[in-house]
DNA sequence: TTGACGCGTACCCATATGGGTATATGATGA
DNA sequence: TCATCATATACCCATATGGGTACGCGTCAA
C-alpha cells in the first residue's frame, strides 16, 4: 500500500526538501517555473512536477501571464501543520529530564479528579 | 533517487499519518509497542517499524522495562517544523485577495531603501 | 532449563516517488 | 501559418516505502 498519496496530504507535500525550497522562494513573490527551476538548480520538468504536487494540495496557485505561468504562494494549508506541531509545544518546552515528573504529575492530577 | 531517506528528516518522518498518531498517543505518556499497535489497529511489527523511524529522527525515546520496551515522546525536533511553518504566518494571515498588494508594498519599500 | 511473552528484524510484494529525457501543448510574434 | 519560447506530460528507471508473515532473541517465571 505504500505511503499515502503525496498529492492529498500537506504533510507529505512538504516532506520533500525541494518543495520546501520552492515555498520559501515564493515568499518573495510569484515566479515562473523556469526561474524556480534555475534557482533550485534542477531541470524545468522536475520543478514542474513539484509545483504540480504543491498545487494539488493547495499550497501554490498559478495564473497565466502571456507565455508564462506564474506561481504564487498560498500558505493557508501550512497553518494546519503549524498548529499540529504547536500541540506539542509544552513537550519541547519542558526540560526533558523533568518530563517524567511532569507526566506523573498529570497522571496524579487526573486520578484526583 | 527517490525521496530523501525518511530516517534522516523530521518532515519526512511525520509525513506518515500513523506516525503522527503515535506521537499524539505518546503525549499521554510512555507506552509499550503492543499497546500502541493495538490503539493504532495495526500488527505489532508495523508499529515497531514506525517507531524505529521515529526513534532514528529523534522524535521518540525508548527504555527497557523488564520484558517490555517503553517508548516516550521527545518533541524537540517538532519545534523545527513548527518554526519553519511559522515563517509563513504572515502569508496565511494576509487576506489572499490582498496578497498582491501586500507584495507590491514590500517591493516598493525595498526599492525605496 | 523450559515455556511464554514482548519486541525487533528479515523477507517478500505492490506501489509511490523523484529524476532524466523526449515530446506534446499553448501562446506569441513575424 | 510557421518558428519559437514556456510549460506540462509521458515514459522509463532505480529505489524507498509500508504492509504482512515468519521467526530470532532477550527476559521472566516456574
Amino acid at each position: 500500500m505504500a505511503r499515502a498519496a503525496t498529492t492529498s496530504d500537506v504533510f507529505n507535500a512538504i516532506a520533500e526538501p525541494r518543495r520546501r525550497e520552492i515555498l520559501v522562494l515564493l515568499r518573495a513573490g510569484e515566479r515562473p517555473v523556469t526561474e524556480l527551476a534555475q534557482e533550485l538548480g534542477m531541470p524545468q520538468p522536475g520543478a514542474s512536477k513539484h509545483l504540480r504536487v504543491l498545487r494539488e494540495v493547495g499550497l501554490v496557485r498559478d495564473r497565466k501571464s502571456g507565455k508564462q505561468r506564474l506561481y504564487s504562494l498560498d500558505a493557508r494549508e501550512l497553518r494546519a501543520v503549524h498548529e499540529w506541531t504547536g500541540g506539542f509545544e509544552r513537550f519541547w518546552n519542558e526540560s526533558f529530564d523533568r518530563l517524567d515528573t511532569y507526566l506523573q504529575d498529570i497522571k496524579q492530577a487526573k486520578q484526583e479528579e
